[in-house]
DNA sequence: GTCGGGATCATACTTACGTATGACGCGATC
DNA sequence: GATCGCGTCATACGTAAGTATGATCCCGAC
C-alpha cells in the first residue's frame, strides 16, 4: 500500500493484458499470437463498440488500437475512453494514416503509432513501452487514492485546519483565522494526524501537496 | 551570492523570439515576416551550425525548425540543444517526412510536426503553444533555481540536518542519527530555516520536496 | 600568528505542540 | 427521549521547538 514501489526494470507483466482493437480478423489473429508468445495476456474486439461494451478487468494493460475503424474515429475514442474512466496507455496502427494524424495522437497522448505493415518487434518494444507507463501511471494512482480514502474520513473542520497547518500556519494563527480557540484547533490538529496516518507533521505536508489541500499563500522568502 | 533572487511572478512574454532554422531562404524569409506579424522577434539561421555557433538571448523563444537539414539531423539536433543547455520547445517542419519520422520527433518531446506547405495559421497556433510551454518551463526553472540558489548557501552539516528534518524526524532523534547533542541541531536547524527563506516547517519540507533532499524514510502510516 | 567561519555543546528561558480529562451544546438517529 | 458524533472550550501537564548567551575547538586565510 504505502510499500515503496520498487522500479523493477523489466515490469513484470504478472498478468498484464493487451487489448486489441482493429476491423481485420487476420491482424487480430496475428497480433493475438504474437502477444501470448511473450506471455501476454489478450482480449480482441472487430470494433470499438464492442470494447466499450464489455467489462474490462482492471489490471495492468494497454490498448493496441487501427485508427481506421468502423463507427469511430480511433482517435475520437481516446477522448470516450477517458470519459469511461479506462486510463490505459494506446498504441496506435494505421495503414492509411498520414502525418497530421499521427501528430494528433502522440499529443493526445498515444504511446506510439505504427504504420501497417510494422515489424513485431517494432510492436513488442510499444507494448513493453506502454506497459511501463501504466504500471508507473497506477502506481502514482493507487498512492494518490489511498491519501485521499484517508482524507475523505475528515470532517469539515478537520479538513478546514489541516488546509491551513500544511500552509505554515501556528495553531493561535488558525484559530484566530477560523475563529477557535487555540486549544480546539489542537484538538483538530491531532484529529487530522491520527486520520491521516501520519507522525510527522512533514508527512503531513507531502500527503496535502498530493492532494493539493494546502491553504498555500505566499508569504515567504526574504534574505 | 546572497542575492535574493526574486522570481518574476508574471512571466510576461514582453518581446518572446522566435529561432527559424531552414536551408530554404524563401521560407526564412516567409515565416519571419508571418512571426514579426504578431508582433514576434525572429533570428534566422541557414543550417544548425550557424545556430549552435551563434550567442542566442535567454528570453522566452521557440525553434521552428526544418527536420532534413545539411549537416545533421534536425532530430539529432535535439540532443544537441539539450547538450547545450537549450530548452527551447521545437517545432519541426519538414516537406518530405513521414509517420515515423514525425512520431520519434514527438516521443523527443516536440510541440509539433507540421508537413510544408503548411497554413500560416497552424504555424502560428503551434508557436503559440510553443511559447506557452517555454513559459511554464521557465516558470518553475526560475522558482527551482531560486530554490537552489538558497540550498547552495547551506553547510554540509545544514543540509544533512535540514534532510532528516523535513523527513519528519524530530530534532533528538536527528541528533541521535549523526551523534550530536539536541541543541546542536537546534541551531542547524534555525540556520537552515533562515537560509531557505522560511518561517515555518511546512515551507521547509515544500523547498526539500522540490529539490528531493528529504531523506524520506518510509516509516509512516497506519491507520 | 591572528582572525573568522564552521562546528560543537551547555545553560536558560520562552513559546509551541500534543494529549488527557472533563464538560456543554447541537443535530441526527434509533 | 436517549444515544452518538461533532464541535466547542477549559485546565493541566509533559514534551518539542526556538532562541539567546557564552564557550571551546579546528582550520584555512590573511
Amino acid at each position: 500500500m504505502t510499500r515503496p514501489n520498487q522500479a523493477q526494470p523489466p515490469a513484470q507483466p504478472a498478468s498484464a493484458i493487451v487489448i486489441v482493437v482493429d476491423d481485420d480478423e487476420g491482424i487480430r489473429a496475428s497480433l493475438d499470437g504474437l502477444f501470448r508468445s511473450v506471455g501476454l495476456q489478450t482480449r480482441l474486439f472487430g470494433s470499438p463498440a464492442e470494447l466499450l461494451g464489455s467489462s474490462l478487468p482492471d489490471g495492468p494493460g494497454c490498448i493496441v488500437l487501427d485508427v481506421r475503424l468502423p463507427g469511430v474515429s480511433g482517435l475520437d475514442l481516446q477522448s470516450q475512453f477517458v470519459r469511461q474512466g479506462i486510463s490505459y496507455p494506446i498504441i496506435f496502427m494505421t495503414g492509411h494514416g498520414d502525418i497530421p494524424m499521427s501528430v494528433r495522437a502522440m499529443k493526445a497522448g498515444a504511446v506510439d503509432f505504427l504504420s501497417k505493415p510494422f515489424r513485431d518487434q517494432d510492436m513488442l518494444d510499444a507494448v513493453t513501452a506502454a506497459l511501463e507507463r501504466d504500471a508507473q501511471h497506477r502506481a502514482e494512482a493507487a498512492a494518490k487514492d489511498d491519501i485521499r480514502a484517508q482524507y475523505e474520513t475528515l470532517t469539515a473542520r478537520e479538513r478546514e485546519v489541516m488546509g491551513h497547518v500544511t500552509a505554515g500556519l501556528m495553531n493561535k494563527q488558525v484559530a484566530a483565522l477560523i475563529g477557535l480557540s487555540e486549544i480546539t484547533v489542537k484538538i483538530h490538529r491531532g484529529n487530522v494526524m491520527r486520520k491521516m496516518g501520519v507522525r510527522s507533521l512533514a508527512d503531513l505536508v507531502r500527503k496535502a501537496e498530493a492532494l493539493g489541500v494546502s491553504q498555500t499563500r505566499r508569504t515567504t522568502d526574504q534574505t
